[in-house]
DNA sequence: GATGAATGAGCATTCATTCAT
DNA sequence: CATGAATGAATGCTCATTCAT
């Protein structure tokens, strides 16, 4: 039961700033970005290319973020605002613990494979290239998206489902859903994104409605 | 009941030229390189910062390695060469598929939380640092090693132990295992290695002996 | 006995459109462009930093510069222009070829430690930074003023009172009066712009009345 | 009656390691840089103009100098130690102090006009183009160099052949004796460098034996 | 007039690689 | 084998100037 649709999170976002109008100069770039970071790498991409992906001269980047890294830092953020949005709505949509994980799970997959998943994989590979106050900015950010996988684990635990310790299972899920992206491809084979997330709860010996 | 030591299983491979003895020039190199690749990047390691881990003039290097990729390449090579010698060793050990899978996992989170941990992250994280021929390469000696995992799974599925399909579990414990570098300390908390196998397991809803 | 004052000199100046009036929007830039390139010199100064001194953005300086470099030959001929003026009146109100000397000391003393002080050292210290057609239009507005010191001093010569050639003094003394804008404060020691003025004059072995 | 050549006091601060060699690979360097910064101005100075003159490629001043700006700092260095040398030995030759004056300021004459007189300029015009923390460094050198000045200076107050005060002379010297570089040519008109000396002592009303 | 995004040539600096010693 | 100066292409970034709005 969906209350709100993915694009209209997105619209609320935008219009509180949060994250940009991909449709925009400064969103068009964003996505690009994401795009050039993990395909060749944050370091093996050169503002050169940056430009070039979004039909700009190199020096005019430096209008929109004043340093490289400020918008690899960008990618990043935005993204995690927008999955924590889409997660929060994920969790309201659904009734049991074991349900929300499942709409968790599939919500993350969704972003790893769908349209943010070059963003999201950038977010985990690209890390290392982030300062270490940027990456304390987004660590914080980070922590909020996190806390919301906890807290359904730890209902889970407590209603007897899960036998692990929630910390390490989402430990695990984290580095099994992000593996995804290397090489889960959709249009391959007969497995959709559905069908991954019930082999993951199959994974887990855990039933979903 | 391990046959061979760990040890035993590394002088064999020395012997056989598949592996750089640790304590050689060329070894230590590559111990370096692994730890430095696995800090700052590949990309933001320079060859003097190599040289100078291992004492000598950034030079001197190309007398040990054409390129500064081949180091990148070397690295991943000799670390699935041993790793794929010390599984085989594993799978020998044990005795039931459950028991087999127990092994794997137990000496991947070895390989990936001990000694050869920072060329295991290098092999995940540096990976689109090589080029297009190093990865066909380095691929085939991946698929071995695949394999020794793929086959135990299998049998589990054949037994029933196992709901999902083997070769979707074999990725997403590859993303999980490998994410463990990211958060699991052994000297920190309670959780040993043997602790953190008995989890994943657990997350499986399987039992080990 | 002063004829006329400094402040109705400055009227005629910009009644003539020699010098633009320092309230006007004109007149404030240039201000703030000599204050500039003396503090971080001409190069150092972006048109960004001009533009934001005045409380405008970059493109609107060209509105009243064609380019960078038209401000500070504005700088240097406003200031020239306003100086000849000063160093006339200066001239008009001593009658001994002492006291005109002692008059032109003190009045280049004012201009260089005083309001046009910033521009003065801007002359001196940037005029590598125009390019040679401006440099000559600069120098023959800087002829007529050097006429007037060559004057005195040639009279002087005549009169028995320096021993030195006019034409080397004057060049001495152009360095030596420059350079007190490196080092001289009024606020800071007890040496007011006529003591100085009479330091020079003793240096030089010469009676001021 | 010099005791040493100019030259035999080069060979010793070579010797010692506190100037460069002329015509090692450093010192070539330093005097290019010199020429091309009092001619250009240091911001308009490229290191490829640099690298040029000394007949190298840009990327290879690199292996001499950290930072274009530790070039700048290296030619002032010198150029006050080379200096502050040939004082000392002016100082040496002379007995009475009028004739210590007079050695100061024609070796003062000598630099700025002289080989380093390049140098001599860029120490002066290109001075707001170092760091806060290279010019503290300077000026420690240059303290050495003014208190050699100031001794000669306060001597002829107390002999009564100076009326005004040490500290401000030395200063008007300072600004008269550098700004000779803007317009003596030696080659070009009769005066020496021994009749400019002359002529700086008969400003002051000094005698010189 | 004023704006500010865009330009594009130019800058200092980095760095894998080479090679004479 | 080792050295370290030299290479030269490439990089992130700057900035005077333009121009559609």
């Amino acid at each position: 039961m969906a209350l709100v649709s993915q694009n209209q999170i997105l619209q609320c976002l935008i219009a509180d700033n949060l994250v940009s109008d991909p449709n925009g100069a400064r969103g068009r770039l964003l996505t690009e970005a994401a795009r050039l970071f993990r395909e060749k790498g944050y370091e093996r991409t050169t503002v050169r290319d940056l430009a070039a992906a979004v039909g700009i001269q190199s020096g005019s980047l430096f209008h929109h973020f004043r340093t490289k890294e400020e918008i690899l830092k960008a990618v990043m953020v935005e993204t995690i605002r927008l999955n924590t949005a889409l997660m929060q709505a994920a969790l309201e949509a659904a009734e049991s613990s074991s349900d929300k994980l499942r709409g968790l799970i599939r919500a993350e997959l969704e972003s790893i494979n769908g349209q943010t998943g070059e963003a999201m994989a950038v977010l985990v590979f690209e890390w290392r290239s982030l300062s270490a106050s940027s990456q304390a900015d987004v660590l914080e950010l980070r922590d909020i998206y996190e806390k919301l996988w906890l807290d359904v684990l730890e209902s889970l635990r407590r209603e007897g489902a899960l036998a692990a310790e929630p910390f390490v299972v989402r430990r695990m899920l984290t580095g099994a859903l992000s593996w995804t992206v290397t090489w889960y491809k959709p249009e391959r084979g007969g497995l959709t994104l559905d069908g991954l997330t019930d082999q993951v709860m199959a994974m887990m010996a855990l039933k979903s409605s």
